[in-house]
DNA sequence: AAAATACTTCAATCTATATTCAAGTATTAT
DNA sequence: ATAATACTTGAATATAGATTGAAGTATTTT
């Protein structure tokens, strides 16, 4: 992590799941009550829980407790942290930064790699 | 994967691990040997072979041999793929895809969700 | 042809994290 | 107050995949 990319890192880890990535599809469809994405995935209750609880704590989604019973929840995509890591992906994968350049080793720079090979 | 974001998903998996993430920001400044990564990331060069496949496999990386001595590899972005996997997440994250939508269940849907909890 | 160099592959181990399930908390209904 | 409902938490287990290191392959040099 060498520039500034610690959060957008984050955010892909965070898609990098099976479950997680699934969750974040049927979000992506709006707002979602945690059993019905249980049911849509299969998956239990707690799971969702689990997995709601890191996609929140990385700002992508935000919960929303029933007005009238308030033991019943729904989560939802955050579009403004959506948008920074939309943005920020951008910026990680945009090609203009890509430099033609020299390896410092290879044959001709007599610049042998010192790694040994493990 | 109820669409077809698979590809899309193989592409966040491969930059959702630490080494493999700082190889592609490296890459990403231009064409590099793999010593040059080694010794940049800390690394041994196995280890280097061993990430630098999952990348090539996905597309996202291509190889080259010197061609005065074809013992020394050399590694690039495939810009053609970046592209492609720029496009694949911009429409997995497109927010104009979220709808307005009532959850299926909650205390007014007296549709009770039927997963026990676990 | 033999040796040296540069990288790759394989299989064993290690590690991070996903999953499970039981217990816990919060809210609402009786 | 008590019970029921809806979700969360914690700790143990399971699992996928990362890392390691030794052996293997390919290429070049002598």
């Amino acid at each position: 992590m060498t520039e500034g990319h610690q959060q957008t890192y984050e955010w892909i880890k965070a898609l990098a799941n099976d479950t997680r990535f699934a969750i974040f599809q049927l979000l992506m469809t709006g707002l979602q009550c945690n059993c019905e994405i249980a049911k849509s995935l299969g998956i239990s209750l707690s799971l969702v829980s689990h997995h709601m609880h890191v996609l929140m704590g990385l700002g992508l989604v935000t919960s929303t407790r029933d007005e009238q019973d308030g033991r019943w929840i729904y989560f939802e995509i955050n579009p403004t942290v959506l948008e920074q890591f939309r943005q920020a992906f951008l910026q990680l994968t945009d090609p203009n930064q890509i430099q033609t350049r020299q390896p410092s080793c290879g044959p001709n720079q007599a610049n042998a790699c010192s790694v040994k090979p493990g």
